[in-house]
DNA sequence: ATGCTATGTAAACCGCCGTTTACTTAGAGG
DNA sequence: CCTCTAAGTAAACGGCGGTTTACATAGCAT
């Protein structure tokens, strides 16, 4: 709790910071989980990722299902979509899920790939519906607000799948133009 | 090669049967890869749910990579497509495709939670492309028959994943009529 | 009946993984 | 400078999972 430490000097900081360590930890985990998935990542290799012992994951967060919960609510935010502008939300969606680089740091990916394991997959669906689908359904409205919170996911997890997990991905190409262009009017019409 | 064995008999049928019990392994296999995923699956969980040893993987299959290959080759056969009826081809994908009553025995689910491995992501992508895009392909005929058969395949395994693997799946009724309507019309303009 | 081979089993092997324990050390406060 | 606590590390522990090995036995052939 000494010295604001602006960020800006990387030469005068301590060689141990536990925030530090732990935002890297978290980091990692988020790349790791979301490109490899839960089971077939182990905390050896995020912590190796992160330059720190695999110790310090049970230290900061108590167990590898703890740092799973910690990796993705972090990543869980309503608020990405509900800011959205109104007025054209189905085109500012869909360039919104089309423009990430690749499946780093991207919730989706890292539920689905979590699927197989039971409790990996209670986490997810448990902090899914807590903070995203729930405060989309508010956003959304009473009138039907929760029936159409699950069809925005349903779209946006298929959508996603097609661009980042499936092996085709390399022919994506070919559908883009009028897929985009229904996708769109699909996400309009869920607020109209 | 003594006795046809007519498959009606079952009191007759000798304790041991080496094309049997391999049989048993591999729907134990696809059962539990296209449920719980390659990784999450362990070979003592598939031989109790077939009632066998083990060891007998190793000994029918040579390993549990060889398993998963066998288990879905037997399962990618591009002929379910491709011997649709080419009139009303969209609606009859559509009704194959949501027909299943869940991801048992079904190749999409299996390849999807398999891609976290990346021994058993290749085997999916090398089985996919050989055994459904590329005669898929052919089906389609020369003049963009990949780019078709790639767009067949995206769009299948989405709407795969919306309705068997995403957790809101149970909100699914909200959209089927009208999403279905669209999936059928978009699988039929690739052959038209 | 009697061996012989295919079939199946039990148990151990070996490596990996999540976690814990005991220990070292950086760095602030006296 | 010394001390004391927080931060980090190394190594081991227990368990699990795929595979191998050594052994038992069913069923056919002689």
């Amino acid at each position: 709790m000494s010295m604001p430490e602006s960020a800006l000097e990387p030469a005068l900081r301590p060689q141990r910071d536990a925030q530090r360590t732990r935002a890297a930890i978290l980091a990692a985990a988020q790349d790791a989980f979301s490109i490899r998935g839960y089971s077939d990542t182990g905390v050896r290799e995020i912590t190796a990722a992160a330059g720190v012992n695999p110790a310090l994951v049970s230290r900061y967060f108590g167990s590898k299902e703890k740092l799973y919960e910690a990796a993705l609510s972090d990543l869980l935010r309503a608020g990405i979509i509900t800011e959205l502008p109104k007025e054209n939300f189905g085109v500012a969606v869909v360039d919104l899920l089309t423009a990430s680089q690749g499946p780093q740091r991207n919730p989706l990916p890292m539920m689905m790939l979590a699927s197989a394991d039971p409790t990996a997959r209670a986490i997810s669906d448990r902090l899914l519906k807590e903070l995203f689908v729930e405060p989309l359904a508010r956003w959304y409205g009473p009138e039907r607000g929760a029936g159409k919170a699950a069809c925005f996911s349903a779209l946006a997890s298929g959508l996603t799948l097609y661009r980042e997990l499936y092996p085709l991905g390399a022919f994506g190409a070919e559908m883009s133009a009028e897929t985009r262009k229904w996708l769109a009017a699909a996400f309009q019409a869920l607020i109209d």
